[in-house]
DNA sequence: CGACGGATTGAAAGGACTCAATATGTGTGG
DNA sequence: CCACACATATTGAGTCCTTTCAATCCGTCG
């Protein structure tokens, strides 16, 4: 089922290579990294890691989007990160997995073996700072969402992360209007809402009602196209006034 | 107003000495932080960073209790962190407060200037280690926090928050018997809303809901005991099976 | 004592959920 | 090429939980 193992590539030519947590490493480093790396793919549905599983790698995602999910005995799942290429998935330091990570389209991943790792983080500098860089910005990310399954009503959640997804998109694209934006869903219904902490009833209909007052447009179910970014980030309960704020 | 400035302690005594970002270092960085740190102390309701404003000093929390908040124009608020002593406040690398920090209770703060700060982060790791350790923990207390604000009801919010509070106390203190908690909630009914996305009088009304079934038992507004806490992390919809996670 | 902030309690309203039916789209097999 | 199954999405009706608005209580401090 999986697509064929994918040859590695030098680090050099990587697409992540000046985001990831290797972004700061010099030439020495890289080919440290490059000795103790593998790549690996996972389809659209696959597990990653399951909670509580022992976990013997670290990793970063090359391509493709992959979810974090944590989830009660009664079934109820909230979504508490959303991986994009770049970001790292795993912690030094402990050996089991503590969310579920699944892939949500194929999902391209750089391992690397725990252990050779942690080494490596203990030698160099330059692994750990980038690292501690991510996960702050992470921890940014984590506590702007608190405020929005805290604090925002439903369709100012989806207007949330509509933006979200917008703005993400257009930092690879370019713009001549800064206003536009167009971009695919890359979740399903029932990912939103759990990235929400909404039903996926109130996610279809707050879309609808988004859609009917003309603040975005859909053609099929995921295509979007944001006619008014302010608007939209109004409708989010965010002040606009950066107005393009990327 | 304030009490009057604390006279500077030597690291080797200091109470946090052993959890905060100092924990890992030796003698030799412990000199170097000795020389650019300063206490300070806020007292109970005062803000201690302004969300957007200038920031020139990080540090730790050395006693008491203050809460990280995000704040909507419409004055919704959240809580996004609780910080307790040791816990780290500010981020190397950027210039302005991105939350509002209020002393909850009288905070005393061991502050470092930022520039030197950085430095000492550039030149020795173990302070970078273990801010990043920190970091790392935080981060997976918010995304907790996540399933708690996106997932659960009101019930069970209060249950989780009383849950936390209790363990942590736990943590500091002995008990012969492992089932049973006492200890005073740092937080008012507002304060606990806004960590829980509610409102002040739903909180009231669950704890006294909480009080009523025998979950937990009130002297006063602030001081609660715990007779089990294992039905306290069922009501919380935890899985109890550990018993005793600390 | 009276004023004040914090907390509790009540009644009514509203927003999101639940349950259920229907639509849309995709892939498979006849 | 169509029929069918299946997953995903939309829409409706009714319910329930939390909020809102309001009154009251409690303890502290001038």
């Amino acid at each position: 089922m999986n697509a064929p193992t994918i040859q590695n590539v030098n680090c050099g030519d990587c697409p992540i290579r000046h985001r990831a947590v290797c972004a700061r490493c010099d030439a020495d480093e890289l080919e440290v990294l490059d000795s103790i790396k593998y790549y690996r793919t996972y389809d659209a549905g696959q597990p990653i890691t399951w909670s509580g599983d022992r976990m013997d790698f670290v990793g970063s995602v090359v391509s493709g989007i992959a979810t974090l999910t944590q989830t009660m005995e009664d079934g109820r799942t909230q979504m508490v990160g959303l991986l994009l290429p770049s970001d790292f998935v795993g912690r030094p330091g402990r050996d089991t997995a503590a969310y579920n990570v699944v892939a949500t389209s194929t999902v391209v991943m750089c391992c690397f073996r725990k252990k050779p790792f942690e080494e490596m983080m203990a030698k160099t500098p330059h692994v750990a700072h980038r690292l501690l860089e991510m996960t702050l910005d992470e921890l940014d990310a984590a506590r702007e969402w608190m405020l929005v399954l805290g604090r925002k009503t439903a369709r100012e959640k989806i207007a949330s992360l509509l933006s979200i997804l917008a703005r993400r998109d257009a930092s690879l694209q370019l713009h001549k209007d800064s206003n536009r934006r167009v971009f695919d869903l890359p979740l399903t219904r029932e990912a939103m809402a759990d990235y929400l902490g909404l039903t996926l009833e109130t996610v279809s209909r707050q879309v609808s009602a988004l859609r009917k007052d003309g603040v975005i447009e859909l053609e099929g179910k995921r295509h979007v196209t944001v006619p008014d970014m302010g608007r939209l980030m109004e409708e989010a309960g965010d002040d606009s006034d950066g107005g393009c704020l990327i």
